[in-house]
DNA sequence: CTCCATTTGTTGAAAATTCAACATACATTT
DNA sequence: AAATGTATGTTGAATTTTCAACAAATGGAG
């Protein structure tokens, strides 16, 4: 557990909790660590919402497969962020999302329940724990609002560029995005030729400059 | 507030909260009702997150107008329900969305942060309610999931059908819908003749029928 | 370095959406 | 009952997306 300390102490989970005071809580909550592969499936959908996940290294993503096999990427986490909080909060039976590694990733998994129902142990840090968990899925869901900001864009072109605009407000005007082009489309939700074919158009234009997932807005009063 | 009780009493964020204790803790939150005209703005986007909202009566939207007037509607509030609690936890400075009274309505304001930031008063059920907070944001977490679920489906068919089925597995075949055409063409980011069109066709289809906001699902396993 | 697999870019045709304009239905008021 | 304003339905043209197929570029492995 020492390893990823470093980590954990990151987590908005473990917010105003001293290093002591995790080890002590991570074993109230169960903590286990395990390795996934790529495109391995962390957690299905369908599966009863039980378990919080904190990513220790790697990617993972929010998935959703529809009937026809069209993947919709909902977000992605890296290092020291939540998944699964919600559906354990909510108290939902079944989760309506998958989480996927979206690289070789390592995740520690703690028994949800424990942290919202009631600690038999009385730990002292299960209210601070409520807490934060409050304040990150606050803060989910305001990702929500962007995402949604996004998807309500008719073009193409509108949602590319609501996206990165969204991404230059806090990163600055360079930036690297966690998505290939694919997975872009994906989170976008548009058609990955289209996207390309925008994104070359965007480039001609002298909009934006790319390489791979790397951007950089150089007009950002290119109306969107 | 005698006259409300009612419905505070059915509002999530006083769950375990008894009647006497509830006006108490109204008082500690600084708790005002205000009463709202048909598309009178109740939050406005860029206004600083000060503020939880309790529809007491009628119905609140949460929309988007974007640059060019187009509206789009995140979701729909009716009595007991919270708006503006999930700002008010991220602690954001401002809104990214405005609240509209969709209809004649009456609202409870309370200081957010009152909830939020310590409780000077020492006020026992701070806790419990942080707590019945923590459960609604996690709820309005799997409603953006509902909503990204419709969006990212592909044609306005697709978009109507995720909807409608959502509807039919909480309230059965038959249902009420709490947007006109319009509303819910803004809500489904689609357009509206489109929209109308399509209803149309699966009328003719034999898959639906609807009069006005009534709709009844006749073949629910139409392909999505 | 070459080969191979994956990712990204390009294109044209088919399908769907959007837009605008109008027709019809509905509800309320005078 | 007529008139008015709003909501809903219909249609065709223009735009955009999607789809499929392929070309080009990239990145590793041997």
């Amino acid at each position: 557990m020492r390893k990823y300390q470093n980590v954990l102490r990151q987590c908005r989970l473990f917010e105003h909790v001293s290093d002591e005071n995790l080890l002590a809580m991570l074993g109230c909550l169960h903590a286990s660590i395990q390795r996934f592969h790529k495109n391995q499936m962390i957690l299905t959908e369908g599966m009863p919402a039980s378990h919080i996940g904190i990513v220790l290294s790697g990617t993972v993503q929010l998935v959703r497969v529809d009937y026809y096999g069209n993947r919709s990427i909902v977000a992605s986490m890296t290092a020291s962020q939540l998944f699964g909080e919600s559906f354990v909060c909510a108290e939902v039976q079944a989760i309506p999302v998958s989480i996927v590694a979206a690289e070789d990733c390592e995740v520690m998994l703690v028994d949800g329940r424990r942290i919202v129902h009631a600690c038999s142990n009385a730990c002292e840090f299960h209210s601070r724990m409520i807490f934060n968990l409050l304040k990150i899925v606050a803060a989910k869901n305001l990702l929500f609002n962007q995402k949604i900001e996004i998807t309500s864009r008719r073009t193409t072109r509108e949602k590319l560029m609501t996206y990165l605009l969204q991404q230059a407000k806090v990163q600055g005007s360079s930036f690297v995005i966690p998505y290939n082009r694919q997975e872009l489309a994906d989170f976008l939700e548009v058609d990955r030729s289209g996207l390309s074919a925008e994104i070359s158009k965007l480039r001609r234009e002298g909009v934006l400059t790319c390489r791979k997932n790397a951007f950089t807005l150089l007009r950002e009063d290119a109306e969107v």
